[in-house]
DNA sequence: CTGAAAGCGCTTACAG
DNA sequence: CTGAAAGCGCTTACAG
């Protein structure tokens, strides 16, 4: 075996030794290099040392993960999918909650956790994205119906898990039932008396607009949560005798407060005014209810809202945000766990994952 | 060649296709099928089209990327090292954004986004975790002095940009002026008349404890940015003459809201109660703002508070928070691209990351 | 326009 | 306790 470069004193700034060359440092061979990183039981101490001095030495930080991931046939890591949506999100709470269970998940597992987002330009650049990702397996989490990304995803018949979507496949889902748990907060509203609503809405599709939702956009929804909620809300409203499509529904084409006020801005500026306000957000309810503090309208006197997601934020809100709570951490390690019970080709049982209506002080008897 | 499986139609739900057998279905060699993914122009299209639709039929999905990986010398991605602070604060809208900067370099450059954070559990676990990372480089977020993970990075000899972060080795560095920055916060309080000011302040160590500070501990502090912090305001309470020792600084554990809030309630109990509030966040600047609401006191009337940051809710903030601006998406950004830049062996030149004072409504003079 | 050959850096039974 | 051998799945000059 002859070896380059050799093993002189000093690092070699450039070129990083590999495994073959300490082990020829060392005199000994490569399986014993391995074995001292990967099997120490399989050397003695003394030799073990011996190996990694050499390894010091020669400025080698371990084996290549790379190459490691080749011969091992996994990659190390796992994959998350999500939709624009999280970009902007990264300051969505939720979705940035749900990426911190994954992220728990991962570090249980040892594994990393590789980021893959649809590029705000469309393109076939994300699909590629997708098939260059060195991942053994993805998360997707939240795409609208029929997205490419998600079909490049099943195509490289990884095992995946599916998030807040559509089934597809065999491949598990993880979820909640956003219809009942919409329908909850709906009920909330028509319990405490109002027949005057409005609903603002998170994006529908992938390609969100913002602005007042006609019948046919609610039925052409591709986000499922989305659609789901609406059902729900729908469901609450046959359920009292309002008819659903007179409900007005605004589309906001961000998760932000920001859009949550122009929604609500919107909503409080209908002929029929709304008495209470439905959203699908907590951020969305936030706006709202700012929008509501600009036009001088008392929550929950002159308007009640109700959110959707329970983050952090809800609780400290003024007046503190009546919405329903969901496990978005739970949600992330439940979804993370599952992919990892799967590679392991474990089949793990599935959590449930409950919402409940938390009343807080943002809703109230219209007129009150 | 002989193919193990072979060429049936249907697709083998458990084994994945490799692209020699994909040739062998052809009828090529396995460079051809290569190049029908990576040099279109090096075969007729109607080859080329016979490949992927052999491919399709097998389940194909193009060529693994950690062999391709392997074979090119590239990992195919970057990673990111952060403390836990962006474990929690995966909530901090900061580091979110700087994340999203970088995020944005990586897919300009057609590179995923690994994320390396420190575990709860201290430990070598996260070493490992720095050891096992399949990527061609990485950007350090923040880390304290001395931090054992950013030797791990250091070891790999990768290149890798260091943000907010103490110089080592000859690793390009990423960062504010966050000394000249926080003086200038304190300089506007200072300038507005107040003389009894109280310091909220982030995480001073990898170890962070809540609590008021003593002298020794600030001058022990270990994340760099903290430390710049502190002695900016310093600087700006020598210039009037007043004993910068003398002033208390509470540390919060997190950057949170929540923290703030502990932090606010504590320097309104004291004393010599502050007129004014300088906070290294603008979450804690928003916490200690709720607590001055708890205890009765109007921001500024009664406390004039300073933020860092200028976050998006800072201007959403009742009243709207006066604070430093500082581009934490193109601190990312930059970051980002320098690393990609260092991959592709050029030499960029180094964007000025500037920060400026944003006066809003939480700052007034003393008893005004 | 296509193929044969070498090899990226490592790990893993297996034999000794 | 240690080593020889095979091979993970691909890409890349190079020759034809």
């Amino acid at each position: 075996v002859e070896v380059k470069g050799g093993g002189g004193s000093g690092s070699s700034p450039l070129r990083r030794a590999t495994l073959k060359e300490v082990a020829a440092a060392v005199g000994v061979s490569p399986a014993t290099v391995s074995n001292a990183y990967n099997r120490p039981d399989q050397l003695s101490p003394a030799l073990r040392e011996r190996v990694f001095e050499a390894a010091r030495r020669l400025g080698y930080a371990g084996p290549d993960p790379v190459a490691r991931g080749l011969r091992r046939g996994r990659a190390g890591a796992i994959g998350v999918l999500y939709a624009d949506r999280l970009s902007y999100a990264f300051v969505d709470p939720a979705a940035v909650l749900f990426l911190r269970g994954i992220s728990e998940a991962a570090e249980e597992a040892g594994l990393g956790l590789l980021l893959v987002s649809r590029a705000s330009r469309s393109g076939s650049g994300d699909v590629e994205a997708v098939g260059n990702a060195a991942v053994d397996g993805f998360v997707v989490y939240s795409m609208p119906d029929g997205d490419p990304l998600v079909d490049a995803v099943l195509e490289r018949r990884l095992p995946a898990v599916l998030v807040d979507q559509v089934s597809r496949g065999d491949a598990p889902l993880v979820g909640i039932d956003d219809e009942g748990a919409a329908r909850s907060a709906a009920e909330h509203l028509l319990g405490l008396g109002h027949r005057r609503l409005g609903v603002v809405s998170l994006e529908l599709t992938g390609e969100p607009r913002g602005g007042f939702v006609d019948a046919q956009r609610r039925r052409t929804a591709t986000f499922l949560a989305a659609r789901n909620r609406l059902a729900g809300y729908a469901a609450a409203f046959g359920a009292v005798g309002l008819v659903p499509s007179q409900v007005p529904v605004y589309e906001c084409a961000v998760n932000t407060v920001e859009e949550g006020r122009a929604a609500g801005e919107a909503l409080l500026a209908l002929r029929g005014r709304p008495t209470a306000i439905l959203a699908m957000s907590d951020m969305l309810a936030l706006g709202a209810m700012e929008a509501a503090r600009d036009a001088g309208l008392s929550v929950p006197d002159d308007l009640s809202v109700v959110g959707f997601d329970d983050v952090p934020e809800a609780a400290r809100a003024n007046p503190p945000l009546t919405t329903v709570h969901q496990p978005h951490e739970r949600k992330g390690l439940a979804a993370g766990r599952l992919l990892v019970a799967r590679l392991r080709g474990e089949e793990p049982e599935l959590e449930a994952l409950q919402t409940r209506l938390v009343v807080r002080g943002s809703a109230a008897p219209p007129g009150a």
